[in-house]
DNA sequence: AATAAAAACGTGCGCGGGCACGAAAACAGG
DNA sequence: CCTGTTTTCGTGCCCGCGCACGTTTTTATT
């Protein structure tokens, strides 16, 4: 373990040349820069995180977490992988404020920032609408030294410095392969899905369909839309069983899971349907046991919420950019025996 | 964030004091330690751990780490795991010494121990045999300041402080959920499992036992036992189906899938046997790809490499037990699209 | 050559906590 | 009351890095 001295100490200057190469700060003669530089090389320096996380302490850092998803129990599991996260941040000087955002609105995502903003946040975390307008906010916030991590929807084009979540794609993929896994004989899929102006929902219904092909037992017979709603979802499952008694198997592609589960319960059809939804949460989970619900995707909301906040630390602290800038959370697949 | 400092302030002492008070060094008087606690409580005191951890720098941290499963891919990722998190303590003067045994011997286990301990480590990362000499030396290491946690398999009666594994019994489970999700008629299963003297193999065995009751369409008819090992699989697999000609499902329990897979493919039976495996890895990932095998039951070896140096680290340098004693890994499954 | 300006470099302190050492206070015994 | 012992407490330094400030050396200007 080499440090800064030792390295000082081999090229024959002080600590606060070595200090300034390593951190690019100038007023350093070519000459000695190139030594210096040589030395880390052969040693391999690695800056000691300890030490370096201790002389950021000055800085007491503040993060910000914008989100929408007000009644949707996957963004309570969110939060609480901030919690957990912010209770270890706690131990660096640092705090979090939350403002969770009920409506699908771009100004007041917008008016969240900026409040954030003038409290004097050092680094953001937000699941952002995919609207232009957000995408510059990121960019000068970014300019303004203050970096903003994504989470659950990205923004590629924007300057966040990461993007943590899932591939919707590939859950929807994965939904599809589950379908398969099931089909001692042909399925007749109904899919219940959620509002097609949200990324997430079509994205998983393109993935599910884009395994159509290969699937030849899948057949999709009808196809209804909701707003994220128990109700809604128990509305329409109830019309789409009467209106198709062939229906053998379900697809909720979005929340309001409990609503569906219950409709297809109420038409005593839960023994011959085959159901497969997102999202596992607890008022879903009891359905899973009784085999109700067959299988279930998640997109591990911990890692979604405690992710973006340990990235936002480091980066600050260390002045390291992420490793990956993509950080997409596993598709997972939960049964009874596994979840 | 209140320091040391701050509370000696309040408390009309030192920072001595106070810290005597906290890692109960004694040498103080009762009626100012009961003042130090009561500001402590208050003002709800917690050590900053970028502090705690740069002064623990003084002391550089050795780690060993003992495995055996020698050719087993799973430990191949477990080491990755191991390798990841020893890049990452590096930052924090750290050294991890790895050893891999390859025989099953538990004379060759203890000799590695004291080899390790001989060349000075402060911690022990041991994936144990099952046997009461491993379990006595590790709670002798334990009496001398050397804590142990133990990975994949437990030793739950040792004075380990941490385990870090898979329930193995809930692995089973989930293999027989997953075939019964596939039973679309009756399936005739033939199970392959490694040496019945390694816990794990029993466990998950009996676990997908206790399944058979709920998930009647499941039928055991035969189950034969290997020793982790892709050749005699292919034997005994090739002969479970010669001898059977009604199975049309596999469970291979253990090791040594790729070699039971592909005397699957050699029988021509690969599209009319569904086939449940553990252990994601890349011998076999093709055949998941391939439809060979359905499903694939996996326990985040990585995560079993990386925690337990985490675990040991914190315990060394902040004196913190481990949150949970049991750090249970989830159980994961794989099928086509999520893998 | 003298002086000013700019470039290059060294030093000291702080971040928060652990710990050794020594000083001060309290207490015992003669 | 003096000396010696024990208990109690304060101070200073270290861990490794970042950074402000001050000092020395070099370069440019007259």
């Amino acid at each position: 373990m080499t440090t800064i001295k030792e390295i000082a100490d081999l090229a024959g200057v002080s600590r606060g040349t070595v200090d300034r190469v390593l951190n690019k700060r100038g007023s350093v003669n070519p000459e000695t820069e190139a030594r210096i530089m040589e030395i880390v090389d052969k040693l391999g320096y690695k800056p000691n995180r300890a030490g370096m996380t201790l002389a950021a302490q000055k800085k007491r850092f503040k993060f910000g977490v914008v989100m929408f998803g007000v009644g949707n129990p996957f963004f309570d599991d969110v939060i609480k992988g901030f919690k957990e996260r912010e209770d270890e941040l706690a131990g660096y000087n640092c705090t979090v404020i939350t403002k969770r955002i009920s409506a699908f609105g771009v100004r007041d995502q917008i008016d969240a920032i900026n409040s954030l903003v003038e409290e004097g946040v050092n680094g953001l975390a937000i699941s952002p609408q995919n609207d232009p307008l957000i995408s510059a906010k990121i960019d000068d916030l970014f300019e303004k030294g203050i970096p903003t991590v994504t989470f659950n929807t990205d923004l590629p084009e924007s300057k966040r410095i990461a993007y943590v979540g899932s591939n919707y794609f590939q859950c929807g993929q994965t939904a599809a392969g589950l379908m398969n896994l099931m089909a001692g004989s042909d399925l007749n899929i109904g899919i219940i899905s959620g509002n097609s102006k949200i990324l997430c929902h079509t994205e998983r219904i393109a993935g599910f369909y884009s395994c159509l092909d290969e699937y030849q037992k899948l057949h999709v017979v009808d196809f209804f839309e909701h707003d994220d709603d128990d109700f809604k979802s128990y509305d329409l499952t109830s019309k789409m069983l009467a209106k198709h008694p062939e229906i053998n198997a379900l697809f909720f592609a979005a929340a309001g899971t409990y609503g569906g589960c219950k409709a297809v319960i109420a038409a005593g059809r839960e023994k011959t349907t085959k159901i497969v939804t997102f999202d596992k949460i607890d008022t879903t989970s009891e359905m899973l046991k009784n085999h109700v619900i067959d299988a279930t995707i998640c997109q591990q909301p911990r890692l979604q919420g405690s992710l973006p906040l340990k990235i936002l630390f480091e980066y600050l602290a260390t002045g390291e950019m992420p490793k990956s800038e993509y950080n997409y959370t596993a598709v997972e697949i939960y049964i009874k025996e596994n979840s």
